[in-house]
DNA sequence: TTTATTATGTTGCCACCGTAAACATTCCAT
DNA sequence: ATGGAATGTTTACGGTGGCAACATAATAAA
């Protein structure tokens, strides 16, 4: 029953409106989402959110940003789990970016959608981060001597794609049937590899 | 020299527009499209568009369709140097999809833009049919003892993910040196697998 | 050949959108 | 209490998707 700081006019508009974009673009898609139904949304004027965003582009940055921040706080807390078992945490930082991209479409159409300019620094940094959890999993495989000596990074080239491909295609609807079998066989695939024997 | 068929007052305003588009897609990007610059760079007026397409979500279907009949083609003709080798059609389905990607980013961008609501019966067709080449080329891999005999649905589909994932990662800009190489290593790591020994 | 029909293109219109500017209100530090 | 900064509102402008009414050109019918 704590009372939420509320210092000005709305309380916190900022976040208000991040959560309004968020049900918008979950019923709607982002493609039709517009500033100012959000603030309608939010029960402020149209232009009230120029006060906290640039611009449009702005606010979907920041719920992009936000995304990246919760898979990777998702991810490390899974790690925690597999703590001397570097397998597992490779396997599971795929899994969690699998899980997450199910259970929070809108974030990650968002922080893939920005497409031609995201040139947000701090939205570069967040991505980078991300990338790195996965590359550094995958170096310890390799210090364990479980992942094949190739390079590094571009295994993690190669561990991202599937993994971003497949969140992809499952929220764009061309997989139908994400189920949580072939869940793991996409994250296993890569590992074991396709070819027999 | 073959003159061209120009039925009508602007001779083939259809093709015209969707070349335009594809211009400037390339240009600005998809998102800021507008159906009255691609008019106007056709050379007509803002409401002709609507004689040829229903709306704009139609114009990027067709664009998206034509996307999909070249990846086809190409990957058809690929296979023809390559009759009876299973494993080099899997490997150069995947190749073909990833230069396709490349080659023509404005038409992939559009391909799965579409997002949410690609509710076209014609789209959805051409989806599934590219994704039957895949299909089909594992299946021919499985048969000749050259892929584990696992699920051919769930493999096609991992084998679609890293493909589409690392395509969508390079046109998105998350991958900066998109080389020659890279493009190996990813198509090569879902056959051979990460796994060490 | 003339005429009627259909295919195509234009003009004008409307509601909506992003967003900038000017104005109003509330908060906080002095 | 007061003055400035933070926040929200109103108004305004150009651009956009798309519909309706109109104009014209190609084609089929007579």
């Amino acid at each position: 029953m704590k009372k939420e700081s509320t210092p000005y006019h709305h309380g916190n508009l900022r976040r208000a409106l991040i959560d309004a974009a968020l049900d918008m673009i979950a019923e709607h898609g982002v493609k039709s989402l517009s500033i100012r139904e959000v603030a309608k949304k939010a029960g402020v004027s149209h232009a009230a959110p120029y006060r906290h965003f640039k611009d449009k582009e702005d606010l979907l940055c920041a719920v992009a940003i936000e995304g990246f921040d919760m898979v990777i706080q998702d991810t490390l807390k899974r790690f925690e789990r597999f703590k001397d078992a570097p397998l597992s945490r490779f396997h599971e930082s795929g899994l969690a970016y699998i899980d997450f991209a199910a259970a929070f479409p809108s974030h990650y159409r968002v922080m893939f959608a920005s497409g031609e300019h995201n040139i947000s620094e701090d939205l570069d940094k967040r991505s980078n981060e991300a990338f790195m959890i996965l590359y550094t999993s995958i170096a310890e495989c390799q210090e364990a001597k479980l992942v094949r000596p190739l390079d590094t990074f571009e295994l993690a080239m190669a561990a991202w794609s599937i993994v971003h491909g497949y969140a992809m295609l499952v929220i764009d609807g061309f997989i139908k049937d994400p189920s949580e079998r072939l869940k793991y066989v996409i994250t296993n695939a890569l590992y074991f590899g396709l070819r027999h024997e």
